[in-house]
DNA sequence: GCCAAATTCTGCAACGATGTATGGCAGGAA
DNA sequence: TTCCTGCCATACATCGTTGCAGAATTTGGC
């Protein structure tokens, strides 16, 4: 039905192997054969079939990017971010949701999304470093976000803790002094929550404000998470001046919730988030947070894959990049 | 180097197309040999080679989805709920950006997406129904969300017209008379803006309240275009008490712009967008929004392309699929 | 116990591309 | 003339799977 190599050779009066020389830039082919050649490809609008060229080299020239949930704002914006920058170097992006669902995290892994892929950008919620170095492949893999530190794996990240440090600061330098954390994760200390969380605490320490476990609360990311948690800090009578959400969508979700009640932002109670997605500038009040260089991080993680895939990068060290994050003072905290 | 068919044929001591047979629930299989064979891919940790298979079934299980943008909250939404209707019956989706930029779309229909995919869900911005046609080769394709009502096409959408005209009755309703309308595609009528801008003069043309082309700012869907076209309209002194952003982002940017203005919604003017997405909820204050029944577009949009591709579904006649909307009344619109 | 029919299993040839090995044919050196 | 080298093109095997046709075995009716 389509038209193969076959066809082509047929055409052009050559064999197969010529037309696959043509295809694949061989040195020593006669300028007349390989104008022949391109003209019948021309001619009978040939393509070459990925899957067949798939089987016989073993690569796919996809990624696999292993998320929660698509979604999720900032998953959105990195995932189209990451599909432009593997566009530029010729590779797709196929997409797996976890849903922070462990046995989901493992399939990817080893299942047959595995074996679609060349090579993975994986944000790992729930397994642990050795669970990925167990069954990890041999094809090349790159953490994203999280932040297990470990020798064994590349990794792309952001710095958590120093940016939660200076959002804090910020929130302290303004007088506030009684600033919630919302969206902690109280079982996990490498993830992103966890650090984010160490920076607030060292920047309290920092500035001698004592920490007040009261004033956290440990909810999973999502908007209404968000409104909950501070309505129920509320509702429980706790004081506070500001809140951190850790990441953009608590820290709206918990904004909403504060203005509902008609707690004044920022004049009652200041609001910060963590991520700068495009909502963040355009919220109301606009919400101050962190940018996390998302733009370096996809360039900067698809290189690296890539790089890994096509043998570009010595094997021996595991690479660990931190992109620079920037603080965005807006109105929600001033 | 990975565990092959043969591998396993040799090991339970049976044909390697027994094992072909087994995998494929073949009918007439002795249960002992059936145990043999499973024991055996248990044992070894066979798994199949999806890209030999498919180069041998022609079929990759796997589906395109070809949209502007995954980082608009809309489609980030949808593609998530696909990804999800999807896996559900065993496919994956793998995703396309145009950016509306029409020769990526047109490459999406005929390049080498289409030959990694089954089919085809497509939001076409750019490109007519005739050019689709042409290039449109056997492989089933479903139209999403536009409107391109043609007897050769598949298509899901919701009831955009009907949506649109009773979000405008519901703003005329609650007395406004002069109501903006943010994000019109002037050159354009069969595509979402141009059907929701229809629906709009429909319901004031029964209110007979006069169309005022002044208050109409046609610009793209993005949430910074919303913000200044607001911005033009109040610059140029152009009256109106309420805004219909064409789509959430829209109409979230304008209350962004009218908020800081001083403008305050609703009292002085009312807002209203497109979409409900999960932000609109949770803005400040809250948006009223037309809920397009996403979930519906998701199931019946994967159900019927799936259904094309395994033959299901009589060829012989285009389905037109229209979800069911839901008018959200919130804070931004009582 | 025999034959036809039903059941169970197998071998071969693809699917469409690429790697390896090798076959011709020039032209220059011996 | 003979041999070698460099250039260009080809044949064959192969990647791992499934469709087709048919072989081998069992079953059932009488």
């Amino acid at each position: 039905m389509a038209v193969t190599m076959n066809d082509v050779a047929r055409a052009a009066g050559v064999s197969l192997k010529t037309v696959s020389n043509v295809l694949n830039d061989y040195e020593f082919i006669r300028p007349a054969t390989k104008k022949r050649v391109q003209d019948a490809i021309a001619e009978l609008g040939y393509e070459a079939n990925l899957t067949a060229r798939s089987l016989r080299s073993g690569k796919t020239r996809m990624l696999g990017l292993v998320l929660s949930d698509l979604s999720a704002p900032y998953y959105a914006e990195l995932a189209s971010r990451l599909m432009k920058a593997a566009s530029r170097r010729g590779y797709r992006v196929l997409v797996e949701q976890s849903d922070a669902v462990g046995e989901v995290e493992l399939n990817a892994l080893q299942g047959p999304f595995r074996q679609l892929t060349d090579g993975l950008l994986f944000t790992p919620l729930v397994i642990a470093a050795d669970t990925i170095a167990d069954r990890l492949g041999k094809k090349p893999l790159v953490l994203l976000g999280e932040h297990i530190l470990d020798p064994r794996f590349d990794l792309v990240t952001m710095k958590n803790g120093e940016a939660a440090a200076a959002l804090t600061a910020h929130l302290l330098a303004g007088g506030r002094r009684r600033i919630a954390v919302i969206g902690a994760h109280p079982d996990e200390s490498a993830g992103s929550a966890g650090l984010r969380l160490n920076g607030y605490r060292k920047a309290l320490d920092e500035a001698g404000v004592p920490f007040d476990a009261a004033l956290v609360a440990p909810c999973e990311w999502r908007r209404d998470n968000g409104a909950a948690a501070v309505a129920g800090l509320l509702d429980k009578g706790v004081e506070f001046d500001a809140v951190f959400g850790l990441n953009d969508v608590l820290a709206l979700g918990a904004m909403h919730e504060l203005l509902i009640r008609g707690v004044r932002v920022p004049q009652d109670v200041a609001v910060a988030g963590f991520d700068d997605i495009d909502e963040a500038r355009f919220a109301s009040p606009s919400l101050t947070t962190v940018s996390p260089g998302m733009e370096e991080i996809a360039e900067r993680s698809i290189g690296l894959l890539i790089d890994r895939i096509e043998g570009r990068e010595a094997e021996d060290q595991a690479a660990h990049i931190e992109a620079e994050f920037q603080l965005k003072v807006r109105e929600s905290a001033p």
